[in-house]
DNA sequence: GCCAAAATAGCACGACCGTTCGTTTTTTGC
DNA sequence: GCAAAAAACGAACGGTCGTGCTATTTTGGC
């Protein structure tokens, strides 16, 4: 049985809430304790109370992140049939992350890949772990496959989850950036490439 | 003859270069008059008489990185062989450009591209419009190197750009925030593959 | 319904932000 | 080398930043 949330760790969530939906936005570092306030329509000294400082609340949010992501990206697709059809839910479950609805400004984790590669920290140590762990749930997923039979034993499933990575943040930058209306369809006709050359070689007219 | 610059112009031209180079560490968006004004030893005030506001300086800076760009990733290709040699080039270039010696926190318009994918304006623009056209470099070389006959006639130009462009994308992912040490060695490896797939089918065991 | 405890607000602080203005220094053309 | 023009400076403005304090309000257990 759950314990009832007290009045603080509703408002905990609230701000974290909209906090997370601004970091979208305008980035973790874009974030701002008066705006942030403003958007959680309370006070700075009120909503400053439930964090230790700043920093402490941008690693609430990057958590938050990262359990939206898990609920809406990695859970999901243990639904599916293990092997193949689990990697591509994984790979379109991904993209559909990077314009959900709460998500106005795109995918917090490449913005703040791009704010964090060069400032060290407990903020980017953060976000490298849980980077690490995307790309190790992309393997393990790839690895599976293999043990199918639906990808070739000799697949190095390092590159799979690195190229697979790679197609997730072209489809960001071509669909947010460039407004490229053909940004999805590349990024399927990527996929699917990938797919085809991790599969068990068949013979015959296959590269024509 | 070119004019001698006046020491006003070599003045913008000195804060031009360490604006740039802090760019690269702190983005666009994390420059300030004060921070560059002391990295170009003089005041607030006389580095702000150059500019017309920061947005001017940061779209100088911007303009900048893009002269930076083509004198060292899209000149030098011409000197390469046309065909698939260029296309090589083009890309290696790129991936020595996003580590250089003046570039410590990366690529400036990696950074940009995520600082400014969500905020309308000149900036934005301006950088939308300058990616376009290193996609459309890159579609340009490949188009040549299926008229050399390097590259198969029915070859999607654009999709090859994107698809070199994200391997770019994740070079810079890889290599700036996640420290992996095989991310030069990823890059190349799905560079290769993008090549071969790209070049005119050769029959026998194609997909092994 | 009272009272302690928790949550929120109000206010002030020093620092830095982008920007303006008037003054002083340096460069330039002759 | 002098005068005009260009460049750099110092000080100040109104704002916002993150972060402390103290007071006030709201909540929750009995």
């Amino acid at each position: 049985m759950r314990k009832a949330p007290t009045k603080g760790e509703e408002t905990r969530a609230l701000i974290l809430k909209r906090a997370f939906a601004m970091a979208s936005a305008v980035g973790l570092e874009g974030l701002s304790i008066g705006s942030v306030a403003k958007s959680a329509e309370m006070s700075k000294s009120g909503l400053f109370a439930h964090f230790a400082s700043k920093e402490d609340l941008q690693l609430q949010v990057l958590q938050t992140a990262v359990e939206r992501f898990i609920e809406r990206v990695a859970r999901p697709m243990l639904s599916e049939p293990r092997g193949e059809p689990r990697v591509k839910a994984f790979f379109e479950n991904w993209l559909a992350w990077a314009e959900s609805a709460d998500l106005p400004g795109g995918c917090v984790f490449i913005s703040a890949a791009a704010e964090l590669d060069d400032r060290p920290g407990p903020l980017r140590d953060y976000l490298v772990k849980t980077q690490r762990e995307a790309l190790s749930t992309a393997e393990r997923a790839a690895r599976i496959a293999v043990a199918e039979g639906h990808f070739r034993a000799d697949l190095d499933v390092e590159q799979f989850a690195h190229d697979l990575y790679s197609i997730i943040l072209a489809y960001h930058h071509f669909h947010r950036l460039l407004d490229d209306p053909k940004a999805a369809f590349r990024a399927r006709a990527s996929f699917d490439r990938l797919l085809e050359r991790s599969r068990i070689p068949h013979f015959g007219r296959s590269n024509s």
